[in-house]
Order: structure tokens, then C-alpha cells, then sequence
DNA sequence: GTCTATACCCAGATAGAC
DNA sequence: GTCTATCTGGGTATAGAC
């Protein structure tokens, strides 16, 4: 990725001036690594003006001067953070390199495999959603730079299908909100879910049931069962 | 409503000693009107913890002691804000309650109900949002005493028209969740509707192609489709 | 009910010794 | 790189005059 022209571009945390990785920077990789996941479990939970530095050290196992050391603000921190999340999401949102060569087994592994994503990541799906109820400050130019380009390609992808005859005219872009919707739904809402369904947390069965809920019914929703 | 058991029970902020309603609770009504609309919108925007009382204060268009004078702590005053949007959400999650005698005029209403509140109440969504992502610390009990027992209702409902093969034989409970975060989405997640649709923000005619997109979709999906 | 003044506290950030 | 100490600003809330 060109750092150049990178909206949430920030300085290089790794050897920018020190021109050889040392022993030294092995450790501090780590230790920048259990700040950064730490921050985002509570970013995650409490939201950025939720929590302190202080507790983001603590949870990472340090006093909050030496992690300032690592990150000298706050804000430098949650961008890295964020930076993270959203090259992960990124990817995931483009349909046109999911597997498959039918229609109908692309959205099916778009679905599922976006559905993953919030089962193995729901912290960085609960901030990306934080972000983007907050008026997205931080990352509009973010998605309009990398997430525009993908998702036209993914559009155009989708009315040629409803062209060729092969699934119902529907919209194409609301295909796609209700696709993000139902999946990270899952994951920003999983406190929700697990209530009704009286349990303490959701587990890999209820994430499959979930697939098939999603799969058979958008797909059947569209005209696109096989 | 029975504020004994009300889990969000709170102060009463009418005349709960001054025993008859004089000239000064009109204006006293209108000041707290004022501020709860104010804070419902800030709250949305920034969370709890993004907004000041004096932001909401200045937004209201008093001083922030004034306004400490009328609810005399912030987090008094979020707990109305709450409780507000709350007995909304509820009152429109009721499937069972809906026009239409035909499970898919039901169905159909309840989609449209549910986004026609998020487009009217876009504020009341972003906040019952923030609630749910991070963790519901105020409204679980809410949830559970309010939302579960109209829930199992349509549960239940849902479940002989599968029992009567009048459609698809779907977990029940992960249409709901589909239909919840479907519709939600147009207000919580707006701003990147709207950024991706190239607009600054969803208009009316949005609105009703999410509609009919989500309508014929959801409803065709699970074999309902008329 | 509304104002001025202020107490109080916490969080982000910096300085400087080691 | 890590520590102790400290500065600073902003935010909630209260006191008390009018």
C-alpha cells in the first residue's frame, strides 16, 4: 500500500530513520503489537472517548508513560488501529474476487465469507461500525479512495448479471448494504443476539445457523437458487 | 408503564411534590423538551462520552447550570434520552401487533414499519446502536423484560406458519435479526450509504427503494412472495 | 429560575532522572 | 526504555447571589 497516498497515512512506527532492523526492535514489535490489540478490544467495547490510555496500558501490561513512549498520543494510536481494521475490511468487500464462477456461489462465499470476518473479528467490526455512526471523521476519504473503486467494479458486476437474465432486477446497491448489514450484525450486535437467544455468548453453530439463514435467503430473495 | 418495576426507573422530572401542574410546568415542559431533543441528537452523533452537557446545553440554547438545574446529571438526563427511544423501539418490534392477515402482508408491514422509524428517527437508532455495541450496560434488563416476551410471541408465530407449510422452513430468529439490521442500517450506518451512492445524504426516494429491495427480497427469500 | 464563580477530578501529555 | 513527578485542560457538578 502507497503510504503517500494513504488518507490515514501516519508516521512509519517501524524503522524510518534507524535503517536496519535491530534485536532491539524485535521486542519493541511486540510489545507495539499487545498495545495495539489491547486497544482495539477496548476501543471495540467502550469507543474512542470511552477509554484512557491508562487503561489500554494496564490491559496491555505497561504503565501509561512507557506506552506513550510506543505511541505518543492517543489519537496516533487509534489510527493505527483503525488502519488495521479497515485494510482487513477492505479487502473483504470485494465480491468480483470471491471464489466460485457461478452468480450464485460468488454472493454465497461473499456472504460467508464476510460473515467469518465478524465471527473472527467482531472488535474490529464493533469500530469500524463506531466510526461510521459517528459520521466516519477519520476514514471517509479512507473508504471513498479504496472502497469506491472495488464495490463500482462489484455494481456493474451485478447488473450484468440482471442483463444476462440470470437473477432478478433488484437494486444492486441495496443488495450490498443488505448484505454488510446482515453479517456484521453479528458482530456489533452480538450482545443483542446472545440475549434473545438466552445465551451468555454466540458460538461457531450459531454462526453456521446464521449462514444458512442468510445464504438461502438472499440468494432465493434475488431469483439466484441453484 | 409501571415505573415500579421499570428497570430504567428514574426520578420522575414532573411534579412529583409540587402536586398541580401550574403556568411555569408548560414552560418548564417545553425547556425539557428542548434539551432532550438536543441531547438526543448529540448523543447520537458523538456517544455518552463524545458529547459535553455544555454542548448539549449551548445546542439547547441555555447555559450549562441552567440546564443542570432542569436534569441534574448528565447521566440523568441520557437516561431520559434513553428511555425515550426505548419505548419506541419496542412499541415497533412487535410482528404479532401488525396490519395484514396473510403472513406475508404481516411481514411486510413490520419491514416497512421498522424502516420507516429509522428514517423518521435516525437519532433514536444511532443511540439504541451504541447501547447494543457497547454492551448494553443500561438496557439489558430493558431488553428482557420488554423485548422478549413480544419477541417469543412472534417466535412462536413464525413458527406455525413454517408448521402450516405456509413458507420456508428459516430459523426464525435470524430473520429477525436480518430484518433488524437491514433496516436499521439506514439510519446508523447512513453516512457510508450516502458516501457510496455519491449523495450527502438519503432522501425519501432512497428510502423507498430500500423498501422495496428488502420487501421483495426478504420476502420472496423465505417463500413467502405472493 | 438564571446567573457568576468556583471546587473538584480525571485524563492526556511532558520533563527529566535513571 | 522505564520510572517518578508534574503540568495542563476540560468536564461534571455545586455554592450562593440575584
Amino acid at each position: 500500500m502507497d503510504e503517500n497516498t494513504d488518507p490515514l497515512a501516519m508516521k512509519a512506527s517501524s524503522d524510518g530513520d534507524t535503517a536496519k532492523p535491530r534485536k532491539r526492535s524485535i521486542a519493541r514489535k511486540a510489545q507495539e503489537s499487545r498495545i495495539l490489540e489491547a486497544a482495539e478490544m477496548l476501543f471495540a467495547q467502550y469507543g474512542y472517548n470511552g477509554v484512557s490510555i491508562e487503561a489500554i496500558a494496564e490491559q496491555a501490561g505497561l504503565s501509561k508513560q512507557n506506552m506513550l513512549y510506543y505511541f505518543p498520543s492517543k489519537e496516533y494510536l487509534y489510527h493505527h488501529v483503525l488502519k488495521n481494521v479497515l485494510d482487513l475490511w477492505i479487502d473483504k468487500m470485494a465480491l468480483f474476487e470471491q471464489a466460485g464462477d457461478t452468480p450464485a456461489s460468488k454472493l454465497r462465499s461473499y456472504i460467508l465469507g464476510k460473515l467469518e470476518l465478524s465471527r473472527l473479528r467482531p472488535n474490529g467490526s464493533k469500530i469500524f461500525a463506531n466510526e461510521i455512526i459517528n459520521g466516519a471523521p477519520y476514514i471517509k476519504e479512507y473508504l471513498q479512495q479504496k472502497l469506491l473503486p472495488k464495490l463500482d467494479t462489484d455494481i456493474a458486476l451485478v447488473k450484468q448479471w440482471i442483463t444476462d437474465g440470470l437473477m432478478d432486477s433488484v437494486d444492486p446497491y441495496h443488495l450490498f448494504f443488505s448484505i454488510w448489514a446482515t453479517t456484521q450484525t453479528y458482530a456489533d450486535f452480538s450482545t443483542q443476539i446472545a440475549l434473545v437467544m438466552h445465551k451468555d455468548s454466540l458460538e461457531t453453530t450459531d454462526y453456521e445457523d446464521a449462514g444458512r439463514f442468510l445464504t438461502h435467503t438472499i440468494l432465493k430473495g434475488v431469483g439466484l437458487s441453484e
